[in-house]
DNA sequence: CATCAACATTTGATCGATCAAATCCAATCA
DNA sequence: TGATTGGATTTGATCGATCAAATGTTGATG
């Protein structure tokens, strides 16, 4: 087996010393090119690639990203944060750094392992799901000048305006919403309800605003249930009953209890059960909110954002969902 | 700001040395009770948290533990995979080590990333998913002495006696398979069909088996189409059509499909949508699988295995799933 | 031809831990 | 008393990179 190359080695064999290596990798420009080339050739034929801790200790930086898995949801619907993993790892791989997972029980939890990772690992950043109100962990992170971004906005009433401040990527449920009402007046639908969460939830009236605004005084028929098929197939007889002919709801478990009653339903999220079913659904772009998650992350940390990254230097982005149209329901099609 | 506690600083305080700090923290036994107690004290009083990347650097071991996620299940299915995702990493943090991701379009593609992962990183050990018949990563890795566990069996046709040598957790899926088809059996079944995938795959022919093995003679209601909800509903209706009352399906998606045709059936993995809709299914507990392959990594890489992982000094281990019995269907209860 | 700036390259120190070997110290024994 | 032993503690070197400052080289300029 072969010794591990480092610079030095490295450096001995291009006839050069381990700093004028180190700047060929770091700093190009301020190595002569024929110097460039010989050393290049060195790297090349020894296979060297740096070694991160060496240079995580000198610099302070980890390139690893934190990510705090959440509890698993107990339904359906936690599918679209897995789907945000997936591509949050990808991309966080094209400019370099590294997802690292962790877990905590609460928000306080969270953020003791924020100081925890810090300081022991030098984590350059973190990366949050599941905003709420009144998040503790926003305040921390700003407070201690971390680097970091949400997946979902800051739903808090706007209070404190250091909550506006850091950087977050979302996607428009009030635009998917009146995508999918839409959707279902063009199918010739006239009294369509909504089938949603109790107010109070951020994404949950979101998602009934954009119902409302298609419909306007027409958006009568409102049903507010906890999430949950059965509770989705209960709540859709009542509209049913109360003169809809279609429903917009405002998740998948609802929508996939209110599918047997009327196939004339559209959820949210698109998970996995829904593409299963054929039902529509509401679809969020999980891959380019990752794309914008990593690419804030990059800015922020002064590192450079690769191409294949979006190069908007927003803080805030929001992001227009897609209506997956499934005209085809599969297992409920009683014969 | 407080500068960062260093073994140094905290040895000033305590009127020690370096060494002697860090004997406590490694190898207290080595150090006076005095002293220990005094530099203890040291500790508590500083905060100090010993700093990754020095010890690594000099020890060549990071803590850190690879893990790839595989490309999106298409399905229902996926979700046993994000569920033992969580798992580990609270397992994984219960031992000390953290978990870290990447991606890989394919096998090759992982290897590739174990290599570049070991070399710069120092990762102590890769967690493999989804192993299958002349599966590469596992000899790669056994080549190169890196120690890895797989949930999931090796299902090569036992060519190369090097391929059970390696660590493994799996589920027993034809123990499973027999639990659900006792199950129909003991509700009074008597015609009990298998709705599972053409032969071939690993863990669908052990379920198959498992129908087998109770029904003996009477298993001759096979059918064997590729994943899916229409296709379990299609199946189904031919099953039951030749005369079948009852059904064990290989998944959750074929169950979901053949359930609005009858409820007498039984899905396998307990996914979400199973919990969701009523579904019968044959639960793997990802759970205490998790904690064998960190139990396992810890052994094999001579960390010490903490109390609350499972002592058990098997190399392989055959977890029993459980049976998940629900009998009041949510959203198929036509009225 | 000497001087100076600008660029290119090298040197020594450092990050914070562990390893290996040296030193210190008290207790034991000839 | 002095040598010996074993445990406790300290010292110096090291892991592999980067930083900061010093040195070396080149070319332009008066």
């Amino acid at each position: 087996m072969a010794e591990r190359a480092t610079l030095s080695s490295v450096a001995e064999r291009a006839g050069t010393s381990r700093q004028t290596v180190s700047n060929v990798l770091n700093a190009p420009e301020r190595v002569r090119p024929e110097t460039r080339d010989r050393v290049r050739a060195a790297i090349e034929a020894t296979g060297y690639r740096p070694h991160v801790a060496a240079r995580q200790l000198r610099t302070r930086r980890s390139m690893n990203v934190g990510l705090r898995l959440m509890p698993l949801q107990d339904g359906i619907n936690g599918s679209i944060l897995d789907a945000f993993v997936h591509a949050l790892t990808e991309n966080a791989a094209h400019a370099g750094y590294r997802l690292v997972l962790f877990s905590a029980p609460d928000d306080d939890g969270e953020i003791a392992a924020y100081d925890e990772l810090l300081e022991t690992a030098d984590l350059d950043a973190f990366v949050l799901t599941s905003t709420h109100h009144g998040d503790r962990r926003t305040r921390w992170l700003l407070d201690h000048g971390v680097a970091f971004a949400t997946f979902g906005r800051p739903w808090s009433a706007g209070t404190d305006p250091r909550d506006s401040v850091h950087h977050w990527v979302d996607v428009d449920g009030r635009l998917g919403a009146a995508a999918a009402t839409r959707h279902l007046r063009d199918l010739g639908h006239e009294r369509i309800g909504f089938l949603g969460w109790p107010a109070g939830s951020g994404a949950g009236d979101e998602r009934r605003a954009g119902w409302r605004d298609v419909l306007g005084a027409a958006a009568v028929l409102d049903e507010a249930v906890t999430d949950g098929v059965r509770q989705g197939s209960d709540a859709a007889a009542r509209l049913l009953a109360a003169g809809a002919t279609a429903l917009v709801c405002a998740s998948d478990s609802l929508a996939l209890g209110a599918f047997h009653r009327t196939t004339a339903v559209v959820g949210f999220d698109d998970t996995p059960v829904a593409a299963a079913v054929g039902l529509s659904s509401v679809a969020q772009p999980v891959e380019a909110a990752a794309a914008h998650v990593v690419a804030m992350l990059a800015r922020a940390l002064g590192d450079p954002v690769p191409p294949v990254l979006p190069s908007t230097p927003d803080r805030h982005v929001l992001l227009e969902p897609r209506l997956v149209v499934r005209d085809e329901p599969v297992s409920l099609a009683h014969p």
